[in-house]
This record gives structure tokens, C-alpha cells and sequence, in this order.
DNA sequence: ATCAAAACCGGACCGTGGTCCAGTTTTCTT
DNA sequence: AAGAAAACTGGACCACGGTCCGGTTTTGAT
């Protein structure tokens, strides 16, 4: 039970927008991963699921785009405010969609049978973590998407492009056999602007910091010995 | 001059839009890094100045969120729809800002001195093209990050967390003198749901050759010898 | 200089995410 | 059981990104 203090990170998501008393989807802090409505007021926890219902009846008839707010309030004959009021947002209306089946995917590394969960050596629960995220994003990749809306744009955007060749172009050099195009992913993933901000203004991490954990980083994907 | 092919991702973004003839910024695909404006109409060409201008003003006095589109077209004494017909949206506009120190960049690694540029060893030019974009990324990121909508929420994403800390768990386990909290941020760049979309779904690469990947990954990372 | 076609301008218009608050429903207290 | 407080509802409202098209300007051929 390693991630004990962590379970308030397996609900939905909702960053506690400016509401006056306990937000309602804060609250299922207390009801563990078991039930699934907390002390929501019975026409809320009603109106609640009726939401969830409409999205997903939406998602598969119209696809995640046709996923609008106004549409899930229509669907589910419910107010605009309503849908706002409690999931937050739209990322966390689609948040809170996924979230059975995140809770199932958690479940199965942290307290599933080896080699994902505990009792198989790290390296080998690592490469079982990796092929089953590949495997659960597959499934509902759409969802995983709309959830995020400006994804897509990540990399098709020339300028990033750009950048990533270059890395793939020194990385063949240095180790050929390797797959260095999606090597490069991996590497530029550090590189990430949005990363950098959350390390460095939101953590505080010095930027010394992040530079050593590139050399590393190069050094380890490289095979180079790490000279320092 | 290795990416000669690439020259057009030099440029802005503006994804081609449904154009009847020659996008305007697609155009400049003649005009090499040499000159700014290529063949623009003379009003089209001061009033994409004049664009430019306003934003860089917006930004500098009131924060890279007051680029709003009609903020910048009343700044500029210019219609709205001037404003996407020169840029394509926002994210256009925001990277036409952003690319003059892009092109600076792109040509410090591409053909500047070493070791950034040609001439030292590739893995001396990796460890430099990471640190240079740490610090360049430092410089503008309020503008990076608003060219991406959806940045920091990717990062405090409470499932996502969880996902990462997991990682960083088991690598802590198999390296335990690395700085696993950052590389788990690179091991998790290679999961991240829009890359796989991309991959897969746009590159139509096959599912086996991610996981592969990904194995060769962590191979690396922990130093674990490659058994295949 | 003149004219037609091509390119461009500007602002009205739309859909969507998100906010707000008056009125209603539930829950709690006594 | 009754009444007050807390919580919730719903739809009017706003801002912004993005589209569209009638009217204007520029270009280039004659």
C-alpha cells in the first residue's frame, strides 16, 4: 500500500474551482476507490450520473467531439450551470469518463499480480507498465484526447518538428542500432516547454537541476559513461 | 546542409488552411531565412507588420494572455478577420511571434559553432542542443506556453501524476543514483496518449514497434543489458 | 490610362466554454 | 412538524476563437 496519501489522485480530477463550502467532487476523498457517489444530495448524485450517462451515450453515438457541454446538458435535461457546477470544467467532465477505467488500470500496477504489480524486480515491472499504458491508450485513445484539447497539434507543429529530427539525426550517430526516431520522442519529452514551466516555476526545481538530468539522460539513452 | 529539405519548417505553422490560392504565409517558402516578408501584397504586408507589432506590444504590457485576437486587431487598427486571414488563429499568430528567435535557434544547432553546431561529436552536441533549449526556453516561455493552450494542465493532472510517481517509484528502485523524478518525466514522455495517437494513428506505425521502444528504453535508462 | 481579375479588408455572425445569480429544493435544527 | 440555512438548479449572459461574404484595393495586361 505504498501510494496510501495519494488516493485523493485517483479521483476524476476538478482543481478545486473558488466554490464556498466542500466541492462536491473533492469530497469523494472519503469514499475510497469502493463506492462511487459520496454525500452528494440526492438529486445532485441523480442529475450526476444522468450527466455521465448522456456524455457517454454522446461519445458513442456522435463521437468525443460532439461532447459539448450544452449537449451533455440537453442530453441529460439538465441546466448548463448544472454541468459546470460539478465537473468543473469540460477536461473534467471527459475526466470523470475515464475514470473507471483509470481506477482499473491503477488498480492493476499497484496491487495486481507481477509482473505488473509488486513482486517482479523493477526493470521487468517498468517494461510490463509501459506495453500496458500502450495497450490501455489504445482503447479509448479518443476520450484520452478530447480530454486534452490542444494534443494533436503537439507534433505536427513544424518548428517542434524540426528540433526533434535534429535530435534523431545525432542519435543515429551515436547509436545506430538503436530507434532513434522514437528515441528522440522520449528525449525532447524533457525538453517539453510546458514541462520545463511546471519544474521550474511551479516546483521551484533550480535549472542546473534540469540540465544535469539531460546530460544524465543523454549519457544513460547513449550508453556513454557518465563523465563528471 | 543537411535539412535543406526542411527549409519550409523553418516557417511559422499555419497548418495550410483551405486557401483558394497561395497562402500567404505558406508563400514565404521561397524567401528562405534570408528576407521577412515575401511577395505580400503591399497593404497585406504593412498591415502583417503592423499585426506583429501590436501583439509584441500586448505581450510586453499586459501578459501573453491579453493576445486576444480582436485585442490585436483593435491594437492595430485592423478587422478581425484581417488577422486570421494573415495567421490562420491564434496559435499562428503566436508562433509568427515567437519565430524569429526560432530561426535563431534552429541555425545555431544547424550550422553554428560547436559544440552546438557540426563538428563535435554527436553526443557532446546532444548534451549542448539540450542545454541551449533549457535556456532559451527560459527566456520566452510565457509565449510557448500560450502558443499551447493546453499546457500546464497536461502536468497536474492528478492521474497523470500518479502514472509518473509510479515510474519514478520502480526506476528509484532500479537506479537509485539517478534523478528518477525527472527521468520518469522523459520515461513518460514516450506513453503520453497524444504522442501514441500520433504515432500510430497519423504515422501508421504498428503498435509492437512502441513497445519495443519503450523495453529499448528502459534498457537503457537502467542500464539493464538488452535481452533479445 | 483603363479595365478586369485577383487578392484582400473589415465587421457582422455563430458556436462553445465558462460565469452568475435569482429562485427552488434538500437538509438540519429545534 | 416547521422553519431557516445550506446546497443545488437552470438559463440568461459574456468573452473569445473562428467563419463568411459584400465591398474595396491592388495588380498586371492592354
Amino acid at each position: 500500500m505504498l501510494y496510501a496519501g495519494f488516493m485523493s489522485a485517483v479521483l476524476p480530477s476538478v482543481p478545486a474551482p473558488q466554490e464556498p463550502v466542500g466541492h462536491p467532487e473533492l469530497v469523494q476523498l472519503g469514499a475510497a476507490l469502493g463506492g462511487d457517489e459520496p454525500c452528494l444530495r440526492a438529486d445532485a448524485a441523480r442529475n450526476r450520473a444522468r450527466l455521465l450517462e448522456a456524455a457517454a451515450r454522446l461519445v458513442a453515438e456522435r463521437g468525443a467531439e460532439a461532447v459539448t457541454m450544452e449537449a451533455v446538458a440537453a442530453e441529460a435535461r439538465v441546466g448548463k450551470g448544472t454541468v459546470f457546477r460539478r465537473f468543473g470544467d469540460r477536461t473534467g467532465l471527459l475526466t470523470a469518463l475515464l475514470d473507471h477505467s483509470e481506477k482499473k488500470f491503477q488498480a492493476s500496477f499497484l496491487s495486481g499480480p507481477p509482473p505488473l504489480g509488486p513482486g517482479a524486480p523493477p526493470v521487468e515491472r517498468l517494461r510490463a507498465f509501459g506495453c500496458a499504458m500502450l495497450r490501455r491508450s489504445a482503447e479509448d485513445l479518443e476520450l484520452q484526447l478530447a480530454a486534452e484539447p490542444c494534443a494533436p497539434r503537439r507534433f505536427t507543429n513544424p518548428a517542434r518538428s524540426v528540433l526533434r529530427h535534429h535530435v534523431a539525426v545525432l542519435l543515429r550517430q551515436a547509436v545506430p542500432e538503436a530507434d532513434c526516431e522514437l528515441l528522440s520522442h522520449a528525449l525532447m519529452g524533457q525538453l517539453d516547454p510546458a514541462l520545463i514551466h511546471h519544474l521550474t516555476k511551479q516546483c521551484g526545481l533550480p535549472m542546473v537541476r534540469l540540465e544535469d538530468a539531460w546530460t544524465d539522460l543523454v549519457d544513460r539513452v547513449t550508453g556513454t559513461a557518465p563523465t563528471r
